[in-house]
DNA sequence: TCAGTATTTAACCATATGGTTATTTAACCA
DNA sequence: TGGTTAAATAACCATATGGTTAAATACTGA
């Protein structure tokens, strides 16, 4: 297999897995109550919570004949700690960015190769 | 197409094309120098490129034969919003994520269905 | 104009992904 | 036991993804 954070991003890149893990926010559900909102058949929903399930995103009980799903959200915080190495570049107003890339190559003592 | 942030996800899902926006975080570089660490042909870089810029995670200038690659962290702020709205569920203890999840409940006068 | 370098595009292939309907499994209830 | 509900699996299909090699394009520089 993959990856941890590869595989978190790959279940993190449809929507209707976003919008499943957006449900399980608010508490632990069924499988037919998370399908409810959407226009797909139920193999299609169960599919999509074994890709999460697999990326380590949700956890799965047993209740009778109900398999509760629950949010899991280590994966996410890994996801957020490889995103927020490039918070710089988002915070950083495009002139203190050059800056900052200035700074990067003086220490670098120019090796050449790359401009700006 | 897909939304903004699903084509942020799905670009960020490959190990490669992470590996490339980690190196071009030191600075706009040329598809060359991108392609070197790996271990496979300068097409499939090519098209790495390609996913990461209409993900508008890179732009692409022109510079005599090179055509330099520059990040664009915008998506990946955007990324970082929507991952920032679970951040209560992997930094509260269980325990307090179980209150939470309790106070959330009693807000909604027990609508009874979700169990916990 | 011609040769060389950088990069993209074309054509192809194997596997992955995301959906469907039909069937099966698991548990409840009477 | 048999019927019902919840969910997963099987079999199938179309399209996407990620790689390859070979060819085309874009620019440099003599």
């Amino acid at each position: 297999m993959q990856d941890q954070v590869s595989s978190t991003f790959s279940a993190l890149a449809d929507p209707t897995r976003r919008a499943i893990l957006a449900r399980l926010a608010l508490g632990e559900t069924s499988v037919t109550e998370l399908a409810s909102p959407f226009e797909m058949s139920m193999p299609a929903i169960s599919r999509h919570l074994k890709v999460l399930e697999k990326a380590g995103l949700i956890s799965r009980g047993r209740e009778a004949q109900w398999r509760p799903c629950k949010l899991q959200a280590e994966p996410l915080k890994q996801a957020a700690d490889w995103l927020d190495e490039y918070r710089r570049f988002w915070e950083a107003s495009f002139d203190r960015l050059d800056e900052y890339l200035k700074t990067l190559q003086a220490k670098e003592k120019k090796r050449g190769r790359t401009k700006n």
